[in-house]
DNA sequence: GTTACACTTGGTC
DNA sequence: ATCGGACGAATTCGG
DNA sequence: CCGAATTCGTCCGATGACCAAGTGTAAC
């Protein structure tokens, strides 16, 4: 593990990209098969090969909760140190260097945790210089306004210099040698990377949160400070070393010698880097192939700005498919044995059982791709009552009444009936056997896929993706208003031509959406961003004016955002804010209501998050007003009648 | 002991 | 989901 | 025709709102 963190440093220590690539795969080269699949894992920044459906079960709270205890710190500490880096992983290492400083300036060479008191609840408001925030403000936590933000409060003056630590490289491990001694859990070189996996794999078993924060507590103590740092990094999903799947990729191609290619075709059909890595070294990356049962990487589409793009970049033959708003799925089936799959390649069957069924009668056997839809007498319902189904293992009759699921198909990505397919594409294994019939078509262009999909006789529950075949941006514009007429999102635009290309956003998919509403709102609370964003105050909140009798006058919140600005402007802001900052909340700060932004969102809904009662979805900063006056900001009737 | 609620986590877009 | 920023390869421009 | 400048493709990181399940704790 101590030579994975130093090379993961190494990794951050440089933006370039082909220099990541060399010191990673040199690293990987020198490993052997079991180090080498957890290594290439945990580069992914998860803990388990993503078609492996465990996790951790250990978010913020549980990470605060195991570093405090292994930094022999009080509650709170953790919270502080997050503050000053805005990085768990981080702020676990600069805990962890502290405690072996104590300990080396009281003579311990070794030894037991020191005890100390039962932790007081956190989350409760710590007062004090800076407040460390507590539990309460990690990532994903919620931690949004609530109540009314309306009058400014007393004015409290911001305090001084807090963007001072700026230049604080990435912790190094290189430099420190061997350093056996201090090591509290015990003289030798720390855990393996199959051991600190052995021991995320002990927190899954141990499925009480408590339990779990034990386990992490004793893995930490076995490991130097930066050790922990990256398994606390692994553990919240987030290296921030500027590494991930594409570039991790490349460095297991250039550590064995193979290409490019013949890695990244692999992947698409495994869904565990470990294993590819080992088939690379092995120079048995033919056998990853796609099987019946093990879900591919789903195609994905790029964002388009219009019509006319499309036209330019895709040419006279122009597919364009409805886009449905529902869950993208993938659909096995061999005989009766129907599974169905998330984009992340979880199994959810269970969760969808009208539509397994009504698969399993069908003639065909094959891999499907489509879109879980909520839908009613053929009609498709809005998102949000699909909403009311994710997530929900084994939906009870009374929600499967309530919200009946369906399936629309737009692509075949293997299939048991049409002619032969080439020679050099082989059949489907499934479990190691080969079936005879069922071939993968992802070489296939689409036009033929679509064809050999049409033929299939679909049962209640599935239809086929609505396709039309526009020549124009003209009437690729009036397809799009079809489209949105039907109550779809708009149009995924297709090359006829192009083959499947599992896990990647190729250019020959583009997806048409609605031009996003805007809403003037004003800025009423500011957050510090995460990670590189630490330091500075990029994340807003917003608000519209209340029209309502008795409340004119007061700014009710609406939304959060924090990107559509540029870092430029972000820096600019903050230099703004700070110096208007009404009072501070742990990381969130309340600030004069006085800047107008351009909010732009896909829509509206009703929410109980925000004070005003609506939400936006997927917000963004469109753009500064600095023209406008917070009296000029929309009203919430003007919201109220975007919710419709 | 039972029930209700809050908090944490993970996963969808 | 979305967006901005960064890198590197491909392409165009200037001499 | 070659090197410099620009564009394009692709990746990475940071972040929104919602919902359900499971634990843990408080209230009865």
């Amino acid at each position: 593990m101590r030579r994975w963190a130093e090379t993961a440093s190494d990794v951050a220590a440089t933006t370039r990209t082909s220099e990541k690539v060399a010191r990673l795969g040199a690293y990987l080269r020198a490993l052997d098969d079991a180090s080498l699949r957890v290594a290439c894992v945990f580069l992914t920044g998860r803990p388990f090969p993503a078609s492996d459906p465990r996790t951790v079960g250990t978010g913020w709270a549980a990470v605060q909760a195991a570093v405090e205890r292994a930094a022999e710190v009080g509650p709170g500490a953790f919270g502080a140190a997050y503050d000053r880096s805005s990085d768990p992983g981080r702020a676990t290492h600069e805990l962890l260097v502290q405690r072996d400083a104590r300990r080396v300036a009281r003579g311990e060479g070794g030894g037991g945790g020191v005890e100390h008191g039962p932790r007081a609840r956190a989350g409760g408001l710590e007062a004090g210089g800076i407040e460390p925030g507590g539990g309460v403000a990690g990532p994903g936590a919620d931690n949004q306004p609530r109540g009314g933000v309306a009058g400014p409060g007393a004015g409290n003056q911001p305090r001084g210099a807090d963007a001072g630590s700026e230049a604080d490289n990435q912790p190094r491990g290189a430099d420190a040698g061997p350093e056996a001694d201090n090591q509290p859990g015990g003289p030798g070189p720390g855990p393996t990377l199959p051991e600190v996996q052995a021991a995320f794999a002990e927190m899954v078993a141990a499925r009480r949160p408590a339990a779990r924060i034990d386990r992490l507590v004793a893995l930490l103590d076995r490991l130097d400070p930066l050790g922990a740092m990256y398994v606390v990094k692994v553990l919240s999903g987030d290296l921030r070393i500027g590494l991930r799947g594409g570039l991790l990729e490349a460095a297991i191609a250039a550590a064995f010698g193979r290409p490019l290619e013949d890695v990244q075709r692999a992947m698409m059909a495994s869904g565990d880097v470990g294993e590819v890595a080992v088939l690379a070294r092995e120079d048995r990356l033919a056998e990853a192939r796609p099987a019946l049962f093990r879900p591919l990487l789903p195609m994905l589409a790029s964002p388009a700005g219009d019509a006319a793009e499309i036209a330019d970049r895709l040419g006279p033959p122009l597919w364009a498919e409805d886009k449905y708003d529902g869950i993208r799925a993938q659909l096995h089936k061999l005989g009766s044995d129907v599974r169905i799959f998330s984009r992340d390649l979880h199994d959810i069957t269970g969760q969808f059982p009208e539509v397994a069924d009504a698969a399993r009668a069908m003639p065909w056997d094959g891999i499907l791709d489509g879109e879980l839809l909520a839908m009613e007498e053929g009609r498709i319902l809005p998102f949000a009552r699909l909403q009311n189904r994710l997530g929900r293992t084994a939906p009870g009759p009374e929600v499967l009444a309530a919200v009946p699921a369906g399936y629309v198909v737009f692509d075949a990505i293997a299939l048991s009936e049409g002619e032969p397919a080439p020679r050099d594409v082989r059949s489907l294994s499934v479990a190691g056997s080969v079936s005879r019939e069922v071939r993968p078509l992802l070489g296939l262009p689409l036009a033929e896929r679509r064809t050999r999909l049409e033929s299939l006789a679909l049962p209640d529950r599935i239809i086929l993706g609505r396709l039309e075949h526009p020549v124009s941006a003209v009437e690729l514009d009036a397809a799009f208003d079809a489209a949105r007429s039907r109550g779809n999102e708009g149009l995924v635009v297709k090359d006829p031509a192009s083959g499947y290309t599992p896990g990647r956003r190729g250019l020959a998919w583009l997806k048409l959406k609605k031009a996003l509403a805007t809403l003037d709102c004003v800025v009423v609370g500011v957050e510090v961003g995460h990670g590189k964003r630490h330091g500075v105050l990029s994340d807003y909140t917003f608000a519209v004016r209340d029209d309502r009798p008795g409340r004119e006058g007061q700014l009710v919140t609406v939304g959060k955002a924090y990107s559509g600005l540029t870092d430029r402007e972000i820096a600019e802001m903050t230099r703004w804010f700070e110096a208007h900052t009404l009072r501070r909340m742990g990381r969130y700060r309340l600030v004069e209501p006085t800047v107008v932004v351009e909010v732009a969102f896909d829509r509206v809904q009703p929410s109980a998050r925000h004070a005003s009662g609506f939400a936006m979805r997927f917000p963004r900063i469109a753009r500064l007003r600095p023209d406008k006056q917070p009296s000029e900001a929309d009203s919430l009737s003007a919201v109220a009648a975007l919710a419709r």
